[in-house]
DNA sequence: ATATATTGTTTTATTAGTCTAACAAAAAAG
DNA sequence: CTTTTTTGTTAGACTAATAAAACAATATAT
């Protein structure tokens, strides 16, 4: 049985991975609020068990049932968000900190009856895919609001993170998954964003809440 | 904050406890599948935390603090098993181990809405009564079946327990909370009762099952 | 009332997960 | 190519929760 601390290195490991797949122990570290001789110590205990590929001094990858363990766990977290959303009325910004102890319920049918009972949902409330039962996930080709140009028309598909403060800030410009914008400038400056939606005046957002919206272009 | 570890301890505690709401260390240690020194040095824990008053030698009592906290456990328990039952289409032996997780959960929101959701129920699926938010439990006057004599007519409003066993016992015979019975004959020899139904043949239960069968009479 | 059985306690040890302090290797900067 | 900074590792220690072995106190039975 994989204990809830594994279960959150493996989903920490999961969100790090670069292209290559690789994450430093710093990093680890950080993501996790651990210090780094915990991490390291983490690390051999993960390579024990078949999660990672480790070597001293190199970066960690997950192996093949490291990345399945991780997918389990992530899908667990989204359809818990979902259904807190979808099926118990709490806003996106309410649900992460439960869905963070849901999801380390080991109860497989608990899990099936939520996707069911939603009707099988792909994407959670930030617009981020729900693994499937064997851990397999989509990639939806989908990019950054900020490596977008002027002119360029888009539609709002999911966030690259989804803290409490973002979700809150994009509630405040009444800004949810699904809407469409259009790029009307890009500042020189700071790379700071001028959209607009239909029905709604211009709106600007920072470089660094641009990074944290994936877009599709229409 | 209060340990899962603990709050098992608690519960069990609680579920324990005699009319003189003591609870021996041995008791307590065969409940939690833990060894009597475990039980012990818990015992000290707890009395230090202000959850047990405890002498060396001397059963355990729950102080006040540890009596409302242990409620608050079971509340989130029996919530839960009341959601799952009646939000998520699971049966009543279904539910006890997922619940035992979700008990856990620290999020009282998240158990507020489940409430809010069934319209405050008063009982859980296997007709427990649930407690309040302040930990204050409905003591229903209710007996075992087996202190009836022949010719009561009772209802069945609770279970003195609710393992898998029992309750699929009376799923076989299509037992359910709030059905009516008619005690027919109590025999002399082992104390089984023959009981009456309306549309139904006659049914026996041992006196094995009727101490579990929490009546009112009618 | 004494012997036996049960129950409770102490001591010692283990495991998982964590930390701090000190040190070593690798990467970045000059 | 050194020097400095960053990153990674080792060693040692702590806490919570657990158990086994040995022993002590209490309860039970004859």
């Amino acid at each position: 049985m994989i204990s809830e601390t594994v279960e959150n290195y493996l989903k920490a490991l999961f969100t790090l991975a670069d292209e290559k797949g690789k994450v430093s122990v710093s990093e680890l570290s950080q993501c996790l609020n651990v210090s780094k001789p915990t991490a390291n110590s983490m690390a051999k205990t993960l390579q024990q068990e078949g999660f990672v590929v480790y070597e001293k001094y190199k970066p960690l990858t997950l192996t093949k049932a490291g990345k399945k363990a991780a997918a389990l766990v992530i899908r667990r977290h989204r359809l818990t968000e979902m259904f807190l959303v979808e099926k118990m009325g709490f806003a996106w910004d309410e649900v992460h900190d439960v869905a963070e102890q849901i999801e380390h319920v080991q109860a497989p049918s608990f899990f099936d009856r939520m996707d069911e009972l939603m009707d099988f949902p792909k994407f959670d409330p930030h617009g981020s895919p729900i693994p499937d039962r064997e851990g397999n996930i989509v990639v939806a080709d989908r990019l950054p609001l900020s490596q977008c140009s002027e002119g360029d028309s888009v539609s709002l598909v999911g966030l690259a993170q989804s803290s409490t403060e973002l979700l809150q800030l994009l509630d405040s410009h009444q800004i949810a998954l699904h809407q469409m914008f259009e790029v009307v400038t890009v500042e020189a400056f700071d790379q700071s964003m001028v959209l607009k939606r239909a029905d709604s005046p211009p709106l600007t957002l920072s470089r660094q809440v641009c990074d944290e919206l994936l877009v599709c272009l229409a």
